[in-house]
DNA sequence: CGACAGGTTGACGTTTACGTCAACGTCACC
DNA sequence: GGTGACGTTGACGTAAACGTCAACCTGTCG
């Protein structure tokens, strides 16, 4: 068995196998020349049918992982490391060892963004409860 | 009372009360050429003596404010509009309905990124798992 | 055959978020 | 009164992450 959590599944009944940059740029909402930057970053290496494109199920979930790098703010260098985790095959002790290693980092900075953002929504809350109650006394106002 | 989250507390027993560019530039590890950037842009407005800044104790949170923005990838300009809510005053019912509608938006956004780092740290979990499964079966051979 | 849809490459432009550097002010201290 | 430490403004440079545009290839439909 592969280590890889982005290898090809068994086919499901109705999705494609197989996509082209159009298909793939309308699904998620981005530009091709946008696609095609990431391939030129590394973040792809779709298959080619003479010089076209074509992006398997795994390209797919690759491109998927890269998009949800960027909606956390992540660098496109560091969302390739980060994909390259997914994909590492079983290697050697030395190879295992600076795996472990770059998952504690990444899990690091995702524990800080996430203790971020349980701060900022509970701040928000605060925030929305105080208008609301502000708004209330506005409305009793007008109806006296 | 003012509707505020980042107005003056009162003074705690050690803390300063005010900053200089480069004492808040060390405490948080960016250049002062960033903090005025800062200000250009609008994030921030401290005070000034003669021709120098000085930046209040609610300038510095403000400024805390922005790195966590940061952290989250924000852009500088939705960080400002975030920040703007937490100071904006009492206002009219207009006003009002545009900051709950706001809320309501970065919330999304927060939620969003909390999911993904979710599934991310999941999955990290997953990888981790079978890392270590791989490197004890890597000392077990080495050690017959 | 022509024309059109879809794809490719390359060059160049643009925005964001800063860094770098030069020239100048100002205050304290020796 | 010079000389640092600290601060300011303005001009310019830069890296990342794309967008824009032109020129070209390729299959296919009428």
């Amino acid at each position: 068995m592969s280590n890889s959590l982005i290898s090809q599944q068994t086919p499901a009944a109705q999705t494609p196998s197989s996509w082209t940059i159009t298909e793939l740029s309308r699904e998620f909402g981005i530009t091709t020349r946008t696609i095609r930057f990431y391939e030129d970053r590394g973040l792809l290496r779709p298959a080619r049918r003479g010089q076209q494109r074509i992006y398997s199920r795994s390209d797919r979930t690759r491109l998927k992982l890269v998009l949800r790098g960027k909606r956390l703010g992540w660098p496109l260098d560091d969302i390739r490391e980060m994909i390259e985790l997914y994909e590492t095959p079983d290697g050697e002790q030395k190879q295992l060892d600076l795996m472990l290693e770059r998952i504690t980092q990444s899990r690091d900075t995702l524990l800080q963004q996430r203790d971020d953002i349980n701060l900022a929504l509970s701040e928000f809350d605060e925030i929305e409860t105080r208008c609301k109650k502000q708004l209330s006394t506005l409305t009793r106002r007008a109806l006296p």
